[in-house]
DNA sequence: CAGGATCCCTAAGGATACTG
DNA sequence: CAGTATCCTTAGGGATCCTG
């Protein structure tokens, strides 16, 4: 009823949409973690886990999915590899965000956010809380002017060609 | 290097925490909406689609799957069925996003601006703009404080128990 | 402890053809 | 136009066992 959909000033009858799978970042973001399971870990990663073991048990999954999605996000360089060394232990390795990996903090936020809200009606076991005043943290709208956005104010802008300068190499 | 991991003050060794699935409100999203497929209808039910062959041209999917998932997600309650009557034509029916629906946004801008930027290395086709300045929109932290969150400023905090009041009516 | 190797099952998704 | 029905292929994921 509230037509909650995107002010779509410039989406043409056919083709050429930002929607087209082959230039949407989100589809794109499919393409790089696209599983579920790759979720679960980039939730462990976020909320701590270093070790093999911590992924597995944590994330609820079994050692060969474990195994092969953290090769994918390392690969994707959502993750990396690191060395650690626990008092008396041997050096070990393991695996932490990247700046790439953490970008997709807000993303996780507002899907907690969302499951929060509309799976447990707000009364979720646990609060992803700023850590200054204690209160929910959550993903807003917001434009680089520093404007607050509802879904109301969207609109899809289309480009040409992003500037398409020859700068520096070319192959 | 930036080590841009959740503050864990309250995660306990083992069990309890936020991240065991059946309680992690990501988690349980991905119950409701777990597939490629679904968010790439969502997202085209957020960019305008109403009809079942837009559904399907523009999220480039099969019919097959689409009737799926459109059916899923109106069960789920994230799409509802409307009637509505181009001038001239039959009344017909159409997919539009719900309040739940619609509050998926904010996941869906993150996801965007997330492909747009390690993608596209900024540089897509399109951006989900202000309609108001026109500037691009991203999806930012922030507490129902109305403080401004980095990644490193969140902790997890668990509750007991949501309050457990026995109220109106318990089967 | 951190995985690799196998085996198996199911779910996701496409193609094609058909119907109300 | 809005789907269904059928068939098929692949990918996701668990279980179990084994290895560096």
């Amino acid at each position: 009823m509230s037509q909650p959909q995107i002010a779509l000033s410039s989406l043409p009858p056919r083709e050429q949409w930002l929607a087209i799978n082959e230039h949407c970042p989100m589809a794109q973001m499919f393409e790089v973690v696209g599983t579920r399971t790759a979720f679960l870990l980039l939730r462990e990663a976020f909320y701590g886990a270093t070790r093999f073991d911590q992924f597995v048990e944590r994330a609820e999954i079994s050692e060969p999915v474990a195994a092969a999605r953290l090769k994918e996000l390392v690969d994707a360089g959502l993750l990396e590899r690191f060395a650690y060394q626990e008092p008396g232990q041997r050096s070990r390795d393991g695996y932490r965000l990247t700046d790439k990996g953490s970008d997709m903090v807000p993303v996780l936020v507002a899907m907690v956010a969302w499951g929060d809200r509309w799976v447990f009606d707000g009364h979720a076991r646990g609060k992803i809380s700023h850590v200054g005043c204690g209160e929910q943290v959550k993903a807003v709208l917001r434009c680089d002017e520093g404007h607050d956005v509802t879904p109301a104010d969207l609109e899809l802008r289309l480009h040409r060609r992003p500037k398409l300068r020859p700068a520096a190499s070319a192959a």
